[in-house]
DNA sequence: TCACTCGTACGATAGTCATCGTAGTACGGC
DNA sequence: GCCGTACTACGATGACTATCGTACGAGTGA
C-alpha cells in the first residue's frame, strides 16, 4: 500500500464541533480514565492500550478507551494489532483554551497531595 | 442568640482537603448542575435554590444541589426558609488553581458557540 | 497454515443516577 | 395557633455504567 493507512479498520470519532464539555468532564470524572489521560499527556506520544497496566480486565479497558474516544478526549487508530491512543490536544485547546492544562495541573496537584500524605 | 447563626439547621460539607477532582468533574458533567454553577459565579453572590428556574421538579432540584454540595463545589446555608448557595471559589482555587476559571470559560465558550449557531 | 497477541462484541450483573410523586419538616408572618 | 413557602426525605422507576467472562476477529510472524 502507498501511504499512511493505519490498517483497514477505522474507528468513529466525533469531529471537533461535536465535542461537548459535559461529555469531556464526564469522561475525565472516572479515576481510571483520568489516569489514562494523564499518562498519555505525560508521554507526549501515542501509546497502545496494552501499555497501560490497569486493574481491570481487557473488556473493561476497551470500554474506558471507548468512552474517552467517543467523548472526543482521545484519538484512536489501529497500527497492526495494536490500537494507539493520543490525546486530541489540538482540538481540545481550540475548543476550550487552557482547560486541558488546568485539568492536568489539578490532577497532578491532587496526586502529589494525596500521594505524599502531607 | 447572639450572632451569625444562619438558623439551627446545618448541612454536611466536605472540608477542603476532602474535595476530590473526580467528584468535582462528575458534579459539573451534568448540564443542569453546570448551568447552576455558571449562574452562581455570574451573580457573585449567594442565591437561593428558588432563584433557579429549572425544568425539573423540586425533588430533582434538591438532588442536584446536594450533589454539588457533597462534591465540594458549592456551600449551602439556611437563611430562614431559604437555602442559599455559593460557589466555594476560595477552596477550589486553593486546591486547583485556575481550574474553575478554565471550566467557566470553557462553558461560556461552548454556550456562545452552540447558542449563536455560527 | 497455525499459533499467538491484541483488541472487540455480546450478554449478564450489580451498582449508580436522574427523575418523579407524595408526604413531611422548618421557618416566618398573620 | 394556623397557614403558606421553601425545601427534604423516602420510595419507586427507568436509564445508564462499570465490571466481568466467554467467544470471536484481525494482524504478525513462524
Amino acid at each position: 500500500m502507498t501511504s499512511t493507512a493505519a490498517t483497514s479498520r477505522d474507528l468513529p470519532h466525533p469531529v471537533r464541533d461535536e465535542i461537548r464539555l459535559e461529555a469531556v468532564l464526564h469522561a475525565l470524572s472516572e479515576p481510571l480514565r483520568l489516569q489514562i489521560v494523564r499518562e498519555l499527556c505525560a508521554e507526549a506520544d501515542e501509546l497502545a492500550c496494552s501499555y497501560f497496566d490497569l486493574p481491570v480486565t481487557k473488556s473493561t479497558t476497551t470500554h474506558h478507551f471507548r468512552v474517552l474516544r467517543e467523548s472526543g478526549v482521545i484519538r484512536q487508530v489501529y497500527r497492526g494489532t495494536a490500537k494507539m491512543n493520543a490525546v486530541r490536544r489540538d482540538d481540545l485547546d481550540e475548543l476550550f483554551p487552557g482547560l486541558l492544562d488546568s485539568l492536568l495541573a489539578a490532577a497532578d496537584r491532587q496526586a502529589a497531595r494525596l500521594g505524599a500524605g502531607g
